[in-house]
RNA sequence: GCACCCAUAGCUCAGCUGGAUAGAGCAACGGUUUUCUAAACCGUCGGUCACAGGUUCGAAUCCUGUUGGGUGUACCA
């Protein structure tokens, strides 16, 4: 639409004898209610036409009618100049670009981008909070792939730790050698159950040791299974080789696990880091703030950076002990990251509980004078709530990811049995639909929310299949499908056709808008203003298929141009889906 | 205490860099199928955009303050 702004600066520029540039112009679609697709905002021009915002709106009006080919006829509603653009502009555009398989792809930008999500302890399950988390990561890494960039897909996997020895001490005390393939449980629930029983057992101790007089402060610290469990960390660390050997095997179960749990997600990953190789990481980059002057030492030993000055407080860098702390293997990790990569961008798709620890980072590594810095984001989203309040994974009020996953193909399975929309269907397509659809609802459900807001889930209230879901979206991709299979379409296009009815020109406006949309949607990096976006054009298209015949236009020519256009519809639903790493059907 | 985030219909959410009468879905009620998939479409009901100031021709949107909710502020990760 550059061609209408161009026109309006230049219009302003000889009717009012004032330059403007395209920023000062605010051109919007113009609402359904009134005639016209181009909306110019003339309030701003009153202050150099010193006429009243009609009056000024007529002027540009006339003359763009006059000099561009394209607006066809105009009409002002106070200070609203609606423009009227010809069909053959609309028509024009469809057909060379919009209509063209190719559209909405970007080419190269030549930029890299590391996109680090899911991030997993290796002691418990996944739950609906890491759902959202590796659906946002995975959304995200799709859309900056569409628009251009170089992906890379990483997860660094929280793998050592007082945690993961809470569950391995259990196993070893209440396990009797239980495995996976005795128990018939999925590796990570084994563990995750060990780490319940470990807390079990740890709070008893604590309650007895009450019991005969301590403190709570003290009976924590005093009750001998968090001792053992550090005695266990130690070994770890020095490399026993029984601990070690009990690590590899518990957290090999997880990941057996995890994989299930992802591929059933449909997330990958490009590239893992593995905590247990990055935690002594940073102590350069401590000795390399010190001698910069970033750091500093206190009398202890322990390193430190003063950030009161940019409103945060001081930081701990390095222990008095000389050991890392959590920010100090981030540091390292981050350099690690760049050195490998050498990416322009790096987005960590991480809690909003951990907003603060990313400002100090990033800070920290601006502060070092790394170039690169400065292209960090830390992808921050809200926890997911139950309606009893927050998960946690100790008192077992979570909401597993497996079981709801199970939960939601079972629930596709009945919807679409009762509609009885299956039949001619094999066995192996039916579950393949019901999965493709209970997927479907899950991820749109998670997905069409704004990242930063926190989510509320209520498991009594099953997600929904009608209205703004998921299912709405594909099941007007199947149906497209199939007006155009049983029309025989095979990508004719139409000929002489030179009017279009609003719902065929609000279709192309729309199918007009995905780009800028995916643009948007990356700069951002919300998959949200994909998911409103191809609602909308779902039931735009919902709407055109209800009032329109397709098939039985009268006019040949009609038929192929509707038939054209659902091809198109089609092709960016199933490619804005994608985005979102959400599957369509062909048939539902 | 301080810092950050959030507050829009009964419920779940859109509303981007300020623009027309604040929009969807769900729920409730009513209608549409001898016609291309009714997981659809159409209609009715439903709002002091938390509150109070300010900036502006114009504020749900920007600024300040207040209230309510959440999170963080560990020599845990």
């Amino acid at each position: 639409m550059d061609f209408i702004t161009q026109a309006t600066a230049k219009a302003v520029e000889e009717l009012f004898g004032t330059q403007i540039t395209e920023q000062d112009i605010t051109l919007q679609q113009t609402r359904r209610e009134f005639e016209g697709q181009l909306t110019i905002i003339t309030f701003p021009f009153t202050r150099f036409s010193k006429k009243s915002p009609e009056q000024t709106g007529t002027e540009i009006g006339n003359y763009l009618q006059e000099h561009v080919a394209e607006v066809s006829g105009f009409n002002v509603i106070k200070g609203f100049l609606n423009l009227v653009i010809a069909d053959s502009y609309w028509l024009k555009l469809f057909n060379e670009s919009l209509s063209n398989p190719a559209y909405g792809k970007f080419t190269p930008n030549g930029k890299k981008v590391m996109v680090e999500y899911s991030s997993p302890n290796t002691n418990k399950p996944l739950h609906l909070g890491h759902v959202r988390n590796n659906l946002l990561g995975y959304s995200v890494a799709e859309i900056l792939s569409a628009s251009g960039y170089e992906v890379i897909k990483a997860n660094l996997v929280n793998d050592r730790g007082i945690h993961i020895c809470k569950s391995m001490l259990a196993w070893q005390k209440f396990g009797n050698r239980e495995t996976p393939e005795i128990s018939g449980l999925k590796g990570d629930k084994l563990v995750g159950n060990y780490y319940v029983i470990f807390d079990k057992e740890y709070k008893k101790q604590i309650d007895e040791l009450k019991a005969s007089g301590q403190t709570e402060d003290d009976a924590k610290k005093n009750a001998p299974l968090i001792r053992e469990a550090q005695e266990m960390l130690l070994k770890w660390e020095n490399g026993d080789e029984e601990v070690i050997n009990l690590w590899r095997t518990m957290n090999g179960w997880v990941y057996a696990g995890f994989d299930e749990t992802y591929k059933k997600m449909g997330v990958d990953f490009d590239k893992y880091y593995y905590e247990s190789n990055t935690y002594l990481l940073g102590k350069d980059i401590v000795q390399e703030g010190l001698e910069k002057g970033v750091f500093f030492k206190k009398p202890d030993g322990s390193v430190w950076i003063d950030l009161t000055s940019d409103g945060l407080d001081e930081k701990l860098v390095l222990r008095a002990d000389g050991t890392s702390v959590y920010i100090t293997q981030d540091l390292g990790t981050a350099q690690l990251k760049y050195d490998e990569f050498g990416m322009d961008q790096s987005v960590y798709v991480v809690g909003n509980e951990q907003d603060y620890h990313f400002k100090v980072l990033f800070l920290i590594l601006e502060k070092l004078g790394k170039r690169w810095a400065k292209g960090l984001f830390h992808l921050s989203y809200g926890m997911v709530d139950l309606p009893s309040g927050k998960m946690k994974s100790r008192e077992g009020t979570v909401v597993d990811a497996d079981d709801l996953i199970n939960e939601m193909v079972e629930t596709a399975r009945q919807r679409t049995e009762e509609l009885g929309k299956v039949e001619g269907f094999t066995d192996q397509e039916k579950s393949e639909l019901y999965r493709m659809i209970g997927m479907g609802a899950l991820k749109y459900f998670l997905l069409k929310v704004e990242p930063k807001k926190r989510l509320l889930f209520d498991p009594n209230e099953s997600i929904d299949f009608q209205g703004h879901t998921g299912p709405f979206i594909q099941y007007t991709y199947a149906r497209i499908r199939s007006v155009l299979t049983k029309g025989n379409y095979n990508g004719e296009k139409a000929s002489a056709i030179t009017a279009l009815v609003n719902l065929e020109r609000d279709l192309i406006l729309a199918l007009n808008n995905y780009a800028s949309v995916v643009e948007d949607a990356a700069r951002n990096y919300s998959p949200a203003l994909i998911a409103n976006y191809v609602y909308e054009l779902a039931k735009l298209y919902n709407k055109f298929y209800h009032e329109e015949p397709i098939l039985k236009a009268d006019d040949g020519n009609v038929k192929l141009f509707r038939l054209q256009l659902s091809l198109a519809t089609a092709g960016i639903i199933k490619k804005a889906m994608k985005l979102l790493g959400i599957e369509v059907p062909e048939r539902m």
